[in-house]
DNA sequence: AGGTTAGTGTCAGCTTCTGTCAATTGACAA
DNA sequence: TTGTCAATTGACAGAAGCTGACACTAACCT
């Protein structure tokens, strides 16, 4: 909380995300232009790539913040835990903090739209994969580290932040195309998928419930 | 084989593949403009966008029929294996036929090359992995056409698949990252990243090698 | 108060991609 | 062979995303 010009940076950041996100709920993404964005906030389009290194970034501003927190609970987590462990406690303790994270942002009911905007945007759904994969990147570091590994020839880590990576993000559109558009459901669908993920690989494929 | 305008075409079609895929992989996926490619084949620049839908989808002209090649595989497999084993042994079906496959449009070499483009320029990275959920998504459907599921309330099979194809995208960078760049060795490392999918999951983290 | 600097606007330009229309060329029948 | 039709292409114009250069304003510091 310093002086007046980091204050009105941050004013205008926060403009544009949220003029940004509702423009992208109500018309749709592609078909919302970045000058549409600027003249709606009166910066200029300059500007907003000053701010943004594209028009995608400012889709996943929130994401961004959701995501980093989650990784910090994977590096608090305490050594004794396995892995697979320690990433379903780390997420299971990010979900309680996550309604407010989201709430310094924008509002959480635009979140939620939003979210299914990027679902449903082939372009977003591309980059939302890209920042899936340079996540799973730094989780496997933060694992191998854990374990003492070497990350350059010890494949586990990648493999399972892998594993875990697809599965959360199956759940993510699995959420996003039902009804229940509230956290407490996306954290349902998310635990519920979870828990087939083990068993789903065994030959007795019957051994777990479906729904 | 019928006419010539047929074959014009696909000369044509061709011809930009493969100039594409050279210009790639000597200056770099965002250093080649689609003008300097138009220019090598000389044909107009619209022209070039009449065969694909984007600058993009030309690098992954070669990745189409290959994933193709898959997922017929896996359609082909009897019904008496369960998924994870379908999956499986599909995949070592297509090794087979792959090599034959990639070189009906460009030597083997340069697809090697241009994997490791896809996977060091970001903007292809997306998209890879757009294609892979899209991918997913069929294989989800015929998992569950197999197993007599209803596809939107019986998640097993997305997660399945899910689980499966971030390993094998995993396998895919650690290849692309390494020294041994034949189909040979691509197979290896991918069976490698299979056969730890199940253990990493437990809690005895090393019952199995990580190397 | 005055110099410094961060932040912004303006402008000019590049690249990807699309719509449109006229011209060309292969296909096919008379 | 010739004429007609449809497919393919090229040329042009233009929108949208994005970047570099430069000048200007306003906050900051002494």
């Amino acid at each position: 909380m310093t002086g007046l010009r980091e204050r009105k940076k941050q004013r205008t950041r926060d403009a544009l995300v949220r003029v940004a996100h509702e423009l992208f709920v109500t018309h749709g993404y592609e078909e919302t232009t970045v000058d549409e964005i600027t003249e709606a906030v009166d910066v200029s389009q300059r500007t907003f790539f000053r701010y943004f290194a594209g028009k995608e970034a400012v889709a996943f501003a929130v994401q961004d913040e959701v995501e980093s927190r989650f990784y910090d609970a994977v590096v608090a987590r305490p050594p004794g835990e396995s892995p697979a462990r320690a990433l379903r406690n780390a997420l299971n303790s990010t979900w309680a903090s996550m309604g407010e994270a989201i709430q310094d942002v924008v509002p959480i009911g635009l979140h939620m739209r939003m979210w299914q905007v990027i679902e449903t945007t082939p372009a977003l759904v591309a980059v939302h994969m890209r920042r899936s994969t340079e996540m799973e990147d730094q989780l496997a570091a933060v694992l191998a580290v854990r374990e003492g590994l070497d990350p350059h020839t010890d494949l586990r880590p990648r493999v399972l932040v892998a594993t875990f990576s697809g599965v959360m993000r199956t759940a993510g559109r699995q959420w996003g195309s039902g009804e229940d558009l509230t956290l407490e459901g996306a954290r349902q669908v998310m635990d519920h998928c979870l828990d087939l993920m083990g068993p789903v690989l065994s030959d007795d494929w019957s051994s777990c419930a479906g729904e």
